[in-house]
This record gives C-alpha cells, sequence and structure tokens, in this order.
RNA sequence: GGAGAGAUGGCCGAGUGGUCGAAGGCGCUCCCCUGCUAAGGGAGUAUACGGGCCAAAACCUGUAUCGAGGGUUCGAAUCCCUCUCUCUCCGCCA
C-alpha cells in the first residue's frame, strides 16, 4: 500500500512513475474520493465535537439534579445528520482503503521502464554454459529414465501439475533445502524459522497478495471469516511475523530464513510449462527475508541478492542476474533482481530466485513499524526477500547441469556431505 | 470435545454508565540535587486521521481507538449480542 499522503501531495509524479509499470492511476476517482472525505470528515467531526460537549453538560446537570430535557432535545435536532454522516464518512473511507490496496507499488529510480520481460537489463553473468560431447537430455528425460520422477504417479495421486520424486533423487531434493539453509544460517547470518503453511487472509493482505490474486492461491474453506489459505510463499508467514509490531531500532535488522513448501494454483498460466517440473501447484522453496530501517533497505538488498547467487555459485550452476524493468516487476515491489540459471535442457536461462525490495509498502499494510530511537515517532520499516533458491527448480538445474553421458547425474561437491558422500546419482 | 476464567497504554495493573485516553506502579526521556559498584526530587512519556497554516517541523485544537464487529443510550473501557484469541482443569492425541 501507498502511503497516503505521497498521493495527495504528489499524485501526478505517481500517476506517471505506475504508468511506467502499465498502471492506469484514476486520477480523478481519488480526487472525488478525497475531496468528499475531507468535507465529510470536517462537518462529522463536529457534529461529534458538539455531542460530546452537551453530553458533558448532560452530566453536569444530572449531577446537580437538574432537568435535561430540553438537552437531550438539542441532541435529537441533528441525531439523525451525524448518524447518516458517520455512516457514509465508514463507507468512504473503506472506498478509500480499497483503492489504496489496488495500486502498485512505484518502481526506484533505478529500475529501468519498460513493458515484459524482453525490456528487462542483464546486471551480470556468472558461469559459463558447460558444452555437452553427447545429446542433452531434459530432466523429465533424465528422472524418467532412471526411474527416480513419476509425473504419472503424482498426476494419479493429486492431478496435473504435481510431482513425485523417489530414492536419491528425493533426497537430492532434501539435501538442497539443508544445504541452502546451513549456508545461510551459518554463513550469512540469518536465523532459520519454521512457519505455518496455512495463514489468514490477514497475513496474505499485509504482504499483498490479497485482495487483488485470490485466484492464485489455494484455500481450506472453514467458517466464512475463518478460511485460511495456504502459503504460495514462505514470505507471507514470515514477514507477518513483524505485523503490527513496533520495533527497537537495536532489533533491527531482522534476517529470517525459511525452509517450506509453496502452493500455487497459477491460474494464470495453463498453457506454460506444462512439461516437468518447473511450474508446479506444490514445490519447496527457502526463502530468506529482512526486515531493515528505511534507509539501509537498498544496500540489503544488494546483500540479501548475493546471498541467493551464493548458493548457484557453491552448486557451480551457470546463472545470470536480471533488473527487473517496471512493467514485469511483482505487486508490491520498488525494485526486483531476478536470477536465473541456465537449463541445458531448455537451451535458456530460467528464473530460479526473485529478490525484493518492498519498501514500506508491506509494512504500511501490516502496520510493522520501528523507531529510531526511544523518542521519535513510529515510521514504518521496509521488507525485502528473496528465494534463497526455489528448491524444485533447483534440482532441476542439478539435474540438467550435471548430467552424464549413461544418463546419470554427478551429485556436486557441496552436496555430497548432505548424500552421505555419494557422489553420482543412477539408477535407483 | 466438555467445564470455567480472562483480553485495558512499552510492561504490570486499577477502573462496572458521565468531567476516563484512562488511577497507581515499572520502564523510558529530560531537568534538578547529589557526587561516585548507589540514591533522592520534579516534569514528560499511545496511535491514526482532520483542522488551525496545502512549504515542512513544532505547537494548539477536534475526532476516533480500552481484543474485533454490532446494539442500547444524550453519553459505553463499563450494559447487551456475535466472533476471535489466551489461560486453567478434564478428555483425546503425533
Amino acid at each position: 500500500m501507498l502511503d497516503i499522503q505521497l498521493l495527495r501531495s504528489d499524485l501526478d509524479r505517481v500517476a506517471t512513475r505506475l504508468a511506467d509499470r502499465g498502471f492506469v492511476l484514476d486520477r480523478e476517482r481519488f480526487l472525488a474520493l478525497e475531496g468528499e472525505r475531507r468535507q465529510l470528515q470536517g462537518h462529522t467531526q463536529d457534529l461529534q465535537a458538539r455531542r460530546n460537549q452537551v453530553s458533558k453538560q448532560i452530566g453536569e446537570a444530572m449531577k446537580q439534579g437538574g432537568n435535561v430535557d430540553a438537552l437531550k432535545a438539542s441532541v435529537a435536532g441533528f441525531a439523525d445528520e451525524l448518524a447518516a454522516g458517520e455512516k457514509r464518512l465508514a463507507a468512504l473511507q473503506e472506498a478509500i482503503e480499497a483503492f489504496l490496496a489496488g495500486v502498485p507499488n512505484v518502481p526506484h529510480d533505478s529500475v529501468p521502464a519498460g513493458r515484459s520481460a524482453d525490456d528487462n537489463a542483464v546486471v551480470r553473468t556468472v558461469g559459463t554454459p558447460r558444452s555437452f560431447d553427447f545429446p542433452v537430455k531434459d530432466h523429465v528425460d533424465l528422472g524418467e529414465s532412471l526411474g527416480l520422477l513419476d509425473f504419472e504417479a503424482a498426476t494419479k495421486i493429486a492431478g496435473a501439475r504435481f510431482s513425485l520424486m523417489k530414492g536419491p533423487l528425493a533426497r537430492m531434493h532434501r539435501a538442497l533445502a539443508q544445504f541452502m539453509l546451513d549456508v545461510h544460517t551459518i554463513e550469512h547470518g540469518y536465523t532459520e524459522v519454521y512457519a505455518p503453511y496455512l495463514v489468514n487472509a490477514d497475513s496474505l493482505r499485509g504482504t499483498g497478495q490479497l485482495p487483488k490474486f485470490e485466484e492464485d492461491l489455494f484455500a481450506v474453506p472453514r467458517g466464512d471469516d475463518a478460511k485460511l489459505y495456504l502459503i504460495p510463499t514462505a514470505e507471507v508467514p514470515v514477514t507477518n511475523i513483524v505485523r503490527g509490531e513496533i520495533l527497537a531500532a537495536e532489533a533491527l535488522p531482522l534476517k529470517f530464513v525459511c525452509h517450506s513448501p509453496c502452493f500455487r494454483s497459477e491460474a494464470g498460466s495453463y498453457g506454460r510449462d506444462t512439461r516437468g517440473m518447473i511450474r508446479q501447484h506444490q514445490f519447496d522453496k527457502v526463502e530468506i527475508v529482512q526486515v531493515v530501517p528505511p534507509e539501509s533497505s537498498y544496500d540489503a538488498h544488494e546483500a540479501l541478492t548475493a546471498h541467493a547467487e551464493a548458493i548457484l555459485q557453491r552448486l557451480g550452476l551457470p546463472y545470470r542476474t536480471m533488473l527487473l524493468c517496471t512493467g514485469d516487476m511483482g505487486f508490491g515491489s520498488a525494485k526486483t533482481y531476478d536470477l536465473e540459471v541456465w537449463l541445458p535442457g531448455q537451451q535458456a536461462y530460467r528464473e530460479i530466485s526473485s529478490c525484493s525490495n518492498f519498501e514500506a509498502f508491506q509494512a504500511r499494510r501490516m502496520q510493522a513499524r520501528w523507531r529510531k530511537d526511544a523518542k521519535a515517532k513510529p515510521e514504518a520499516v521496509h521488507t525485502l526477500n528473496g528465494s534463497g533458491l526455489a528448491v524444485g527448480r533447483t534440482l532441476v538445474a542439478v539435474m540438467e547441469n550435471y548430467q552424464r553421458a549413461d544418463g546419470g547425474i554427478d551429485v556436486p561437491e557441496a552436496l555430497q556431505p548432505y548424500m552421505g558422500g555419494l557422489k553420482v546419482v543412477g539408477r535407483g
């Protein structure tokens, strides 16, 4: 959610910058809502003040034992008008809230304008794609011919867009998550978190998935307002740790890492990536989250991105870092780097991590604040998160990049200690 | 699942219809005194939004907020209803 003060003071500039990301800000509607709210609020508060004053007089008069009928009658004179005003004002404020909730974040000045992924900028390319002296397979052929990946079973059990791994491949999946957690906790200073996989609507509103993207979520029906949602990313439960909190300066920065399954209905992408485990309804991800003072959020963003890149480097996977253009960023992000890993099976770089600085966009929704010192007024913190990394896609990348002529898969050195010293994944 | 008790400011905790945004204590900030492994005195100490003043800050002022929502009333922290959460005991359970 944007700061409403920003819209009041700088509406045209905000509208221009939002237009860069393909969002049309309805300025007339905002001004109309705000204008009416302003007028109505003044009037309603005047009436409330009058009522409060008369009520006080009634209290005093009753203490003296006087007659208060005339005073009561004077309130009755505008009681209806007051009630109507309060009702209309509440409706207006709700409308303004809803309007704000539907406005995406303003891109940072360093973000290039653009319409689609084609306009993203390559920041750096790390590692060189390996050249193979045999025909490369993609991860589906590799996994199925090894008997370790079984999409038919997954489809029978759950449906399309699920996968089932077995034996050393399932173990490598687990090893990857353990490896990532260890690197982030031991070397990068993150605190490991275990969090709920089902969350309430307030948490999803806090991080920005609701109200606009409900169709992408899986929901568990319960009583009307008690509905829970399967998390689309650990970003949701972890970032919401600070929802409604006022943090002391000494408490910042907060750095959390959380391994969790993620559940996405991917409602808007039916035809895409239907082969393999690139785009699934359920996948594991190790998520890193930071909560920092506003002045240091862009430094933190660079550091967090480097932390995610470190995993790819340690695994020896070629990748490139992309700065997303205005048109390709997520709803709440002010700046996003995507990490794209090289997949020999597709002869393409594919997204494996997305590292975003939300500035105060999530924090305002969540009422997550901090005080610079004991006397300072609370202000919104900045929140950031990134995948460090998507475990399923990392597995795909390892399989394809480390495949052998005999159809087996070499285990990257960094992973071997997590697999009991196993060096090659062969037939299970 | 059954029975009971609760939810008040950064924390503890009073308050059962009127002058209560809320006693008292702790903590914190500033000042004074004192002078030294310390203590004493005083003042201040919620958030959001509006207006005074669309250049800010400070200040003044109004409104709202005592778990959430609704109701009764001239007036609700206080009464009524619904919900959520917490705690205790019993049961069940990985």
